[in-house]
DNA sequence: CACGCAACGCCACATCTTGCAACATCGGCG
DNA sequence: CGCCGATGTTGCAAGATGTGGCGTTGCGTG
C-alpha cells in the first residue's frame, strides 16, 4: 500500500505544478527532495512534474531540482514582480475607464501588462498592441480581438518598435490608449528612454480619443532624456501612490488629470 | 414535448452545480472522488456535471477533478507536447539547412516552434515570423534580429493572420522559409485548414529562395480542404517518420524533396 | 589525483486511479 | 404502456504514481 493520504489532502497534479512554480518565483530554485516530502509523493513523480513544466518552458531543470527559467525574458519577469500590487491597482482603475466593445491600445511594459490582465473582465474589446506578452495574453480571452502591430522586436521590451509600428498605428481608430513611460519627471511630464519610443507614444496620443499614461511609483522623479511630444493632450496619468507635491502641481499645469489607484 | 429541456436546460441538479462552483471558488480545485462522496452519487454523475459546467466555461476539467477556469493557453501547450521528440528531430534537420547570417521565415505552429528552438545554435540570423511564441522565444537569443509580422491574432494559432500579413511578407527577401501545414494529403500535397493560411504559405514560397514544409507524422493522410498554391515550388518537406509509400510516390511526382528526420 | 560513496537521473515494470463509453435501472408523464 | 431524462453499473483503455535496478554525477577523503 503506497499511500493513505486521501482523506483531505488529495494531490491533483496541477495543484503541485502551481505550488512548484510559486516556490520557484519566491525562492529562485526548488529541490526535488523537498517537494517530494512536502507533497508526500515519490521523487519520481516530482521529477516527472518538473520535466513537464520544463517542456512548457516554465522552469529549468538542474541537478537535484529546478531553477527559474531564464532565457525567456529575464528582465521582464522580475520587473513584473516588482510592486505587483501597485500595478494591479493601476490595472483596475484603467479597466474602469474601458467599456465593453471599445477599441483599446496597450503599450508595451509591465504596468500595461497589468492593465491587460485587469481588462479580462471586459467583453467584445478590440485590443491593439505592439507587445508580444500582451498579445499572447489577450488573444486567449473570449470575445477579444487582438491586433498585433508588426515590426522589429526590441528584446528588452519584447515588443515591436520602429517605423513599421508608426505606420501601423496610423491605420487605427482607438477609443482609449494606455501608455507606459520611462519616468514621471519633476516638471510633471512623462519622459522616455528612446526616440522611437517617445514618437510611438506621441502618435498614440494623437490616434486615440483618450490616452492615459500608466506609471507605478518607481517612476516618480526619475530622469530619462526624451520628452513625449503632445503629452499635454493625454487625458490623464494613472499612478499607484500620490507623487511628490511638486510633481502634482506641475502636472496640473500641463493638463492631464492625475488618477491615484487605491491599493485596496 | 412536455420537458423539452435541452443541453442548455438547467433542470439537472442545480444544487450540486452551485456547491461545486462554490467549492471551486474557495479552494481553486475540487476532486471527483470527494464530490461523489459528499453528494452520495456516483463518480459518473459528478463527471457529467463537470462536463456540463466545463461546456459553459465555468471550470476546467483536469485529471481527477476540476480547476478554476483559466482562459490561458491550453491548446498550444498541449499540442507542443505531442510528439515532442519527432518535432525536435525535424527541428534539427531544419536547422541544418540554415547558415549563419541568413534571413529565415518561420511560420506559425508547434512544429515550426521546434525549428525555432533548434535554430538557437545559429548566429546573426534575421528571423521573420507571424507567430507570437516564436517571436517571444527568438528575440532573447543573442545575435538574432526578430521581425514580427503584424495583423489580427488568431487565438488558435497564436499568430497573426490576414491581409496585413500578406502585405508584410511582400516586403521581405528571405533566404529560407519553414512552413507548417494542416495535412500531408494522400496525393502528396500539403494542404491547409483556411483560405488565408494557404494563401500566406503560398506567398512565402514565392518570397523565399528556398521553402520547406515541416510536418510531423500526425499530419500524414489527414484531410484538410485547401490546397496550397505553388506547393510544387517548395524545395522540400521535412517529416519525422517515413510516410506511406503512396504519399512518397505522389510527392516525388510533384517535385519537393522528402527529408525524413532521424529521431536521434 | 584517484577513489568511493551517496545522491541523482533514468528506465522498465507493477499497481492503482481515472476517463470513457455502452448498457441497465428508475421514476415521472402523457 | 412507452418515452425521456437522470443516474448507476460495468468493463476496458488511458493516465498517474510507486518501486527497484542500474548507470552517472557530484563531492569529499585519503
Amino acid at each position: 500500500m503506497p499511500h493513505a493520504n486521501h482523506a483531505s489532502g488529495r494531490a491533483l497534479a496541477p495543484r503541485r505544478h502551481d505550488e512548484i512554480l510559486k516556490r520557484l518565483a519566491a525562492d529562485g530554485s526548488v529541490s526535488i527532495a523537498d517537494l517530494a516530502g512536502f507533497f508526500g509523493v515519490s521523487r519520481e513523480t516530482i521529477r516527472r512534474d518538473l520535466k513537464l513544466l520544463a517542456e512548457r518552458r516554465q522552469l529549468d531543470i538542474i541537478h537535484g531540482g529546478a531553477a527559474r527559467f531564464e532565457p525567456n525574458e529575464p528582465a521582464m519577469i522580475e520587473r513584473a514582480q516588482e510592486n505587483a500590487a501597485g500595478k494591479a491597482a493601476i490595472g483596475r482603475v484603467a479597466a474602469g475607464l474601458v467599456e465593453d466593445g471599445m477599441v483599446v491600445f496597450l503599450d508595451s511594459g509591465t504596468t500595461t501588462l497589468a492593465v491587460a490582465h485587469a481588462l479580462g473582465m471586459r467583453r467584445n474589446l478590440t485590443v491593439c498592441t505592439a507587445s508580444l506578452p500582451i498579445a499572447l495574453h489577450m488573444c486567449h480571452l473570449p470575445a477579444v480581438r487582438v491586433y498585433m502591430l508588426g515590426g522589429e522586436i526590441d528584446p528588452g521590451e519584447t515588443a515591436a518598435m520602429g517605423v513599421d509600428v508608426l505606420d501601423a498605428i496610423a491605420r487605427f481608430r482607438v477609443d482609449v490608449a494606455f501608455l507606459g513611460g520611462g519616468a514621471l519627471s519633476s516638471d510633471g511630464e512623462v519622459t522616455d528612454f528612446t526616440r522611437v519610443g517617445a514618437e510611438q507614444r506621441s502618435r498614440m496620443i494623437t490616434a486615440a480619443r483618450k490616452a492615459y499614461f500608466v506609471l507605478d511609483k518607481s517612476k516618480f522623479g526619475k530622469l530619462t532624456p526624451l520628452r513625449i511630444p503632445d503629452f499635454e493632450r493625454a487625458k490623464g496619468v494613472i499612478v499607484d501612490a500620490p507623487p511628490p507635491a511638486s510633481i502634482v502641481k506641475a502636472l496640473a499645469r500641463k493638463g492631464p488629470r492625475l488618477l491615484v489607484a487605491d491599493k485596496m
